[in-house]
DNA sequence: GGTGTTTTTGCAAACGTTTGCGAATTGTGA
DNA sequence: TCACAATTCGCAAACGTTTGCAAAAACACC
């Protein structure tokens, strides 16, 4: 039951452990004769080289930690699904760290340490990062996704929220919208802030204002809650933006439930282009979430900063593009 | 830059490593003064036990790695979520290894053992399990969840599907359903093969017999032309049973976009019971996945074997419970 | 075969911990 | 104050690797 180490290897195969070793490392000298008697004995006796020890010596685990909040929106599984597939892609593990689970929350990213994690990505968008710093002068690279923060070490990529507000706002006014209005978290998250900014910015460049509600709660139900208010205010909104596509979805519904049809009389958008949102039920127009890109983004930035810690932190932006389906009228 | 070591917390003390170790360990022995010298050091440097290390010498390392497919079911996310939510509880962490990466996909399984995880839980529903028995061997626990492997050594927890499914065929019968269909994925995952079988029995003893159709793809267009496929025959079903939510609601849809009344025409039942399957817009009746209660037998199996490793191995099954909403007719 | 250059090899010291063991310290009771 | 028991402490050896260094081996060239 004891592990098959690399001085098993060696004596098996007769040379030395650092023989085995640099059969074992990229790019390390090693005769013919030995990487195959070394492979061989290796094979033979089922030998793993234990990462741990490893890292330890390295200073190097390929090992990153994610940390985030509840996964309560498909949103986040597809972003983690995402990341964990193309880190691993490249021989670097996923570790995660609930960050709800203590009272401050934060306490994930010092966790990074613990195990010596190459880099820490922080997606919980409500959480402080009252930490971030101490990461850094940690040495530990943090990348935040989603959201910006403004300190030396710490590279963020997101979402053009700031642009796809606009888009919102500018599609809504093409196809004859007058009453806008903001769905959104009451600026519970950065994306949050930054999708009303924009839907605000572009609406009052047109010399339109517009009407906010915000839900209080993360369920559907306090979604719906909040749109059902919305809708009855007057006048009556007719064109409305939503944070996410669930809360555009639940938007979608309570206009249905008071008997408003979508787009005739009320049009939607919302934003993440979940899969839900392109069902036949719904036919959600919204801007796409560029998940991928945000993920080769992060990534990059990674192998960056890893290469030169000391190098000056970078904000990238990945545009945004609207998903037009049928929740929104056509261009006249 | 440097990490800063116990080495370095024991000069600023005054003490020698061994008390730092034993000070930063459960009870081990260690003067009230030394104890308080070593957490001000401790708190000066802000130091924090290197988990690599512990992990080495020890033998433990509070990881436990979950191979997994992709996440495109919002159930995994679930199941994801829940599990490292109740882990990181218990101080272990939760490492990914999707299983898709490489050709084979169970790689993934041996990947636990390069960083000494305590213990691999595999839910990757399609996946082979060729490579199980060589953890067991290598003194690694296996855990899978949602499918059962007669593998000695092998831990399995999973929901009663077959009773799931037997529950599902009774309400359909007693609800005034004649023509029973099962749309599943044609038998690809375990859960789908014993909800089918669960339903197909208790159909046939009420003397009834059942049609099947599979879906043939994962997404949602996929199960929606299944769908609409199994609607077209003759003598058209009356009662669906889905193996899975989202099946069902893209039948539900088929249904609707054929003009059938829901429950009137066609009665439906999902599994897993989704935060979307409640939604207004489908109110499914479903089957509940018990996911906390699931991750709960994972965590006492994992701790009775990590305290026992030749234990014999247990297949758990925990109990489902219909979800009655507006997909099915009222008992007559 | 001899010289010089390149490649391969083994030794031993690291990496940051834990822990058995014996020594040193503290506490107890008369 | 003394003898004895119970704690606490430090030393050093582990855990499974990597890697700088110098010795050894292989190779090239005349």
């Amino acid at each position: 039951m004891r592990r098959v180490t690399i001085k098993d290897v060696a004596r098996e195969a007769g040379v030395s452990a650092s023989a085995v070793s640099r059969v074992f490392t990229e790019g390390a000298s090693a005769s013919p004769k030995t990487r195959e008697k070394v492979l061989a004995a290796a094979d033979l006796l089922g030998y793993r080289p234990s990462l741990l020890a490893r890292g330890l010596v390295r200073n190097r685990t390929n090992l990153i930690t994610l940390v985030m909040g509840r996964m309560t929106d498909p949103f986040d599984a597809r972003f983690m699904d995402c990341l964990a597939e193309s880190l691993a892609a490249r021989g670097t593990r996923l570790m995660l760290s609930p960050a709800a689970v203590g009272a401050p929350g934060e306490e994930g990213m010092l966790q990074a340490l613990d195990y010596q994690s190459d880099a820490v990505v922080v997606s919980a968008g409500t959480m402080s990062l009252a930490h971030s710093e101490r990461c850094v002068r940690a040495g530990l690279p943090v990348i935040l996704a989603g959201r910006v923060l403004e300190t030396p070490g710490v590279d963020c990529v997101l979402a053009d929220n700031h642009d796809g507000g606009r888009q919102a706002a500018q599609l809504l006014l093409r196809t004859g919208c007058r009453q806008l209005a903001f769905l959104g978290q009451g600026g519970a998250t950065f994306s949050d802030r930054e999708r009303r900014n924009g839907f605000q910015a572009a609406a009052r460049a047109a010399g339109h204002s517009i009407v906010q509600q915000s839900v209080t709660g993360r369920d559907d139900a306090a979604a719906f809650a909040a749109a059902t208010t919305l809708l009855s205010r007057t006048p009556r909104p007719d064109g409305i933006f939503c944070s996410n596509d669930r809360i555009a979805i639940a938007a979608l519904e309570a206009g249905r439930a008071l008997g408003l049809g979508v787009p005739g009389d009320l049009a939607l958008i919302g934003f993440n282009n979940l899969p839900d949102s392109a069902r036949r039920s719904f036919q959600l127009t919204t801007l796409d979430y560029p998940v991928n890109a945000v993920v080769a983004q992060i990534i990059e930035l990674l192998d960056l900063r890893l290469e030169q810690p000391r190098r000056p932190s970078e904000i990238r932006r990945v545009p945004t593009h609207l998903v037009v389906r049928a929740s929104t009228r056509e261009s006249v």
